[in-house]
DNA sequence: GGTTGCGACGTTTTT
DNA sequence: CGTCGCAACC
């Protein structure tokens, strides 16, 4: 009975019969076991299959779903929706597009294209190109329609910048809709939209999903949320489950207000909360669950686990980010060496995607495979957007945006001159591009010799029309790649720049793959299908856990895995958190970062690393960020620091083999000579001017260019030198500075006067008057009680 | 009409 | 450090 295989809460949550349900799930507390029991559990009682909706948020997710309430119930159920929010929203849209005035098949435009049609309306607009970024626009459409808000309140308002978002959002909205295309928000925008408006269609959809299972509720937004709402008017089984301690997408709109407000929103809704961690040792678990605890717009909860203590969580210091990746390198080595762990069970996580850089180059060196997920997307790759852009106009032909991408792609004498004679046609007779070209006849402006060549075109697709009639979409795209020329085009560049055309063509051959594989797992599906499904589609969602290699991806991007051992990396001020916080620290931004620093350290079950470096190469130049407010929240006891001082400097830089390369070659905590003045070291930098504390003299200010020091080496360490650490104390201690407690005020040389926040006896975190709050190393600095 | 070179600019995170 | 867009070149 699977009824066994579940704790009291979950088989509660299971049982639970009508009416709303919120299940507060804590990170690895068996969620999705919980949801697709409880969707099993349904079926058993004899609920149709076609009467439960589920809404996920990744297509992993959803596909882990339906293979697990198929594994559970021995039959497969394709009555039964189970999607993301934006692959749900595409189903019922497509049903039913005639009534919000789009044809089927309409096409989803991606970020990138969406970028493309918002250039164009700036050019059209004739706003300032260098003042209007369409990054602005399209993050600020993006916002609103995940508010559900439309141009209107965008024209109305008396902020001329808003006005030019307006205008701007009307004429991106109008191209779209004469396009016949939608973007990502417009998939839910528009299914809110259409509820709202067609009461009887609504009504259909009510009476079809009599329960709405919705996962990872905490990240769903304001037009998620109404939905949602729409949905469960008339029937409350709507069963939440989500954590909000892992809502991690707020700046994509989502509302933590909405998993809070459960209980106010719906009447008699049952909680139930699923604390046990199934996944982390209590080390783990006991310093993520801190780390979250600072946080104050929560739900109190604490997990728990049995799984046994286990080690302690490792942090590392390193000197740069390439000390770190070479830490990451090594340490994995030996755990796989010594403790047995495979590649598979490793995963690296970082903030941004540049971060992978370092790692990768080092992965690279000593041959450790690894597999990096996220960054430059398949789908976004040039080659692929050109290829599918045929794919596209075969299937909807008023794709103006794909039209002017490919009609000279590869090059077929349709210059600028000719595509603007014919798209001023276009514009006069309001008609779609393609209809212009369905017409060149009548285009006066255009001489016979381009006439012909778009007419070429016209048959070119006219042809891969009734191809892609009689056969199975990988030998479309492969037909597209053949008889558009693409392949030609790339084959004559392969003689020129052979490793560039190479991967192109590659990239392509995998396209072919990918359509393959869908041929072969939807025989009933035909283009059209092919291509709404990879414009949902992510990188993460090819995430195999088969693969024998380590797993590199973003914080974002790990959540819902689990990995017996994970590092953690860049944990420093102004990376992670990412963003520079003045003074009013409880800021939402700064707790949505704590919230993804929780998620990366839950991933972990057995082993978690933690690493940051002194100085790291951010957009080309040398910074230097303290160590993250994060690793201060962790209780010493949880923690197993294995470097601090002893193995930094340059003895794990020599081991990397490699050379810094640096405008200043010192980094705080260095040892140095300096002829007159002896031996110090380096308290502070500041461009080319270093701040350092010399033994018999006191603090200096030095400019590197000029001053005549040199670098002390580890090895060249003489006994009296070694000494440097402890008469540093000793010398604080006679300054008449025992110790600090929480609330000492202190004065700071550089940063000022403030209070002592934390102070563990090896870093203390101080909240500046000025400079804000700043983690320092008590052995480098020097502070003054007040 | 296409290619190459230079300067300005910028980074979270993704369906 | 890269990429992207633009301008001058072939």
């Amino acid at each position: 009975m699977y009824l066994d295989e579940l704790n009291r809460e979950q088989r509660e949550a299971v049982l639970y019969d009508q009416g709303p349900l919120l299940i507060l799930a804590g990170a690895g507390s068996g969620k999705t076991r919980t949801i697709i029991y409880r969707v099993a559990h349904l079926i058993k009682q004899g609920v149709s299959p076609y009467e439960i909706l589920v809404m996920t948020f990744t297509n992993k997710a959803a596909n882990e779903m339906k293979e697990r309430i198929r594994d559970i119930l021995g039959t497969k159920y394709p009555g039964m929706w189970v999607g993301t929010f934006h692959s749900i929203c595409l189903r019922i849209l497509q049903q039913e597009s005639i009534h919000i005035g789009y044809r089927t098949p309409f096409t989803i435009y991606s970020t990138s294209n969406q970028d493309t049609v918002i250039k164009k309306c700036i050019k059209e607009l004739d706003l300032d190109q260098n003042k209007f970024k369409p990054r602005m626009f399209s993050t600020a459409i993006n916002k609103a329609k995940n508010n559900l808000q439309s141009y209107d309140k965008f024209l109305d308002s008396n902020n001329p910048y808003d006005k030019t978002i307006g205008k701007v959002y009307k004429l991106y909205q109008e191209e779209l809709k004469s396009n016949n295309a939608m973007d990502f928000g417009d998939l839910i925008m528009n299914t809110v939209i259409l509820f709202r408006e067609n009461r009887e269609i609504l009504k259909k959809y009510q009476d079809k999903f009599k329960h709405l299972l919705i996962d990872e509720y905490q990240d769903t937004n304001r037009a998620q949320y109404k939905l949602v709402s729409l949905l469960t008017q008339n029937n409350k089984n709507v069963c939440a489950v989500g954590d909000d301690d892992q809502s991690i997408y707020g700046w994509r709109g989502a509302d933590l207000n909405n998993i809070l407000d459960f209980e106010n929103d719906y009447q008699n809704v049952k909680i139930i909360r699923l604390e046990q961690n199934y996944r982390s040792t209590e080390n783990i678990l006991r310093a993520a669950n801190s780390v979250i605890n600072n946080n104050i717009n929560r739900k109190v909860k604490e997990l728990w686990t049995d799984k046994g203590i286990g080690t302690k969580v490792h942090l590392y210091q390193a000197d740069d980010e390439e000390t770190e990746a070479y830490f990451v390198l090594k340490t994995i080595k030996e755990l796989n060496l010594i403790k047995g762990y495979e590649w598979k069970d490793i995963a690296i996580l970082y903030r941004t995607h540049a971060q992978s850089r370092p790692l990768e180059d080092a992965f690279l060196y000593h041959n450790l495979p690894y597999k990096i997920y996220g960054g430059t997307r398949f789908y976004d790759r040039k080659e692929i957007q050109d290829i599918l852009a045929y794919a596209n106009l075969i299937v909807n032909p008023h794709d103006n945006t794909r039209i002017n991408r490919i009609i000279n792609v590869p090059r077929r004498g349709i210059g600028e001159r000719t595509f603007e004679r014919l798209s001023n046609y276009a514009a006069e007779k309001n008609v779609s591009y393609y209809e212009a070209i369905e017409r060149t006849e009548d285009i006066d402006t255009l001489s016979a010799t381009y006439k012909n060549k778009i007419n070429d075109f016209k048959s070119l697709i006219e042809k891969l029309k009734v191809f892609e009639n009689e056969n199975p979409v990988d030998e479309v795209i492969n037909e597209i790649a053949l008889t558009s020329g693409y392949i030609d085009d790339l084959s004559e560049l392969k003689k020129r720049n052979s490793v560039e055309a190479e991967t192109r063509l590659d990239n392509i051959a995998e396209l072919i793959n990918v359509a393959n594989r869908f041929a072969t797992l939807n025989p009933d599906a035909g283009l059209k299908e092919f291509l709404s499904s990879i414009a949902l589609e992510t990188d993460v969602d090819s995430y195999e856990e088969e693969d024998e290699s380590v797993t590199l991806m973003t914080l974002h991007a790990a959540k819902g895995l689990e990995f017996q051992v994970v590092f953690l990396v860049g944990l420093e001020e102004g990376l992670f958190p990412s963003l520079k916080f003045d003074s009013n620290d409880e800021d939402d931004e700064l707790e949505e970062e704590r919230r993804l620093c929780y998620v990366g350290m839950t991933r972990a079950q057995e082993e978690l690393y933690l690493s940051y470096a002194r100085s790291r190469r951010q957009y080309g130049e040398m910074k230097y960020n303290m160590p993250s407010r994060f690793i201060s929240e962790i209780p010493n006891e949880c923690l197993d620091q294995i470097n601090i001082e002893e193995e930094t400097g340059v003895r794990s830089r020599k081991q990397y083999n490699k050379a810094v390369e640096c405008n200043n070659p010192y980094i705080v905590g260095d040892k140095v000579e300096h002829e007159k003045l002896g031996i110090g070291i380096v308290l502070e930098i500041d461009e080319d001017i270093i701040k350092v504390d010399f033994l018999q003299s006191g603090t200096r200010m030095l400019a590197t260019e000029f001053a005549p020091l040199r670098q002390i080496k580890d090895d060249e360490i003489t006994d009296s030198m070694q000494d440097i650490e402890p008469e540093k104390k000793k010398a604080q201690l006679s300054n008449g500075m025992p110790d600090f407690t929480v609330g000492d005020i202190v004065e700071h040389d550089h940063f000022g006067i403030g209070e002592v926040a934390v102070y563990d006896g090896e870093f203390i975190t101080i909240d500046f008057n000025n400079a804000g709050r700043k983690m320092l190393s008590i052995a480098f600095t020097k502070l003054r009680k007040v």
